[in-house]
DNA sequence: TAATACCCGAGTAATACAGTCAACTATTAA
DNA sequence: TTAATAGTTGACTGTATTACTCGGGTATTA
């Protein structure tokens, strides 16, 4: 899984319109100033989200970005995934790379690296934007009540 | 936790060390062979696991590096620790960012990426380099039974 | 003393990241 | 109908990081 400020900025950005606007439309320029960041990144970061079906775009006055579906069903995996293109810690998983290569002896760590991700998109998979809203996203290190893909 | 494809160079040539020269010297060039890594590269990368304490080096003919201590006391996250200068998840640690600013909102999503580092972390450290040569370091998904710090 | 193998600093090409800019189009309220 | 609003789009740019390469040097040992 790949961490990038982009996939960061993205998370908070949606997690602003769960909490200030639900359901009406939400200006990018209002969540701009509201989490400090660039106004036309935003927009780009956006684009994408909108492209996965996460938000819908009204235009005009009065318009803005509204959540596609409840807080309690968006997860942060699902906004990481939209805006961060490569979601492999590892490079063994396509041939073309220069781990895994079929040599003797080949990747000592590859399953290292599978699980690792297994991880991390399970915790990020069990964590929604109304988890992040209210504060209660612990669930997962207390419970780990989530299913293994 | 970052994770550079300097890091896997690093926990792959360890893992090597410990399955094919254990306790002789063993020379950076064989490991490059065998794991196809640049030699250079890996002279930059083993001065920092010596610097950090994780193998000795012995010079001249027949020398090489050693693995200081037992494989199984050496885990996944020391190496990568070793190698990968920044540890951090998120930037919300470090007050010199743009997230967390203190602004009235501030960062929504400090506590699920410190969480997500704990987590991660946490797996790291659950896994030897013996486990790795071995290949059952799958105990941490099923059992879990490492302390969270 | 010569070969070996680590030591070390400088440099570099490629890539990704973060952000900017300029212009455009659709929508809505006056 | 018109002007303002707000999203749409693509290109572009500076910076930082990454992933190396290169060219020597130094300690050790056979």
């Amino acid at each position: 899984m790949k961490l990038s400020s982009k996939g960061r900025y993205a998370v908070m950005a949606m997690v602003d319109i769960a909490k200030y606007a639900e359901d009406k439309p939400c200006k990018l320029s209002n969540i701009a100033l509201r989490q400090n960041i660039s106004l036309h990144y935003l927009e780009q970061i956006f684009l994408k989200l909108k492209k996965s079906n996460l938000v819908r775009s009204h235009r005009g006055p009065g318009g803005g970005y509204k959540l596609l579906g409840s807080k309690k069903d968006i997860k942060v995996s699902d906004v990481i995934s939209a805006v961060d293109e490569s979601i492999k810690t590892t490079g063994c998983n396509n041939s073309a790379t220069s781990f895994c290569t079929g040599k003797n002896v080949r990747c000592l760590t590859h399953d290292l690296w599978e699980d690792l991700e297994i991880l991390i998109e399970g915790y990020l998979e069990s964590v929604s934007l109304h988890d992040l809203v209210v504060g209660n996203k612990n669930s997962f290190l207390e419970e780990r009540n989530y299913e293994q893909s």
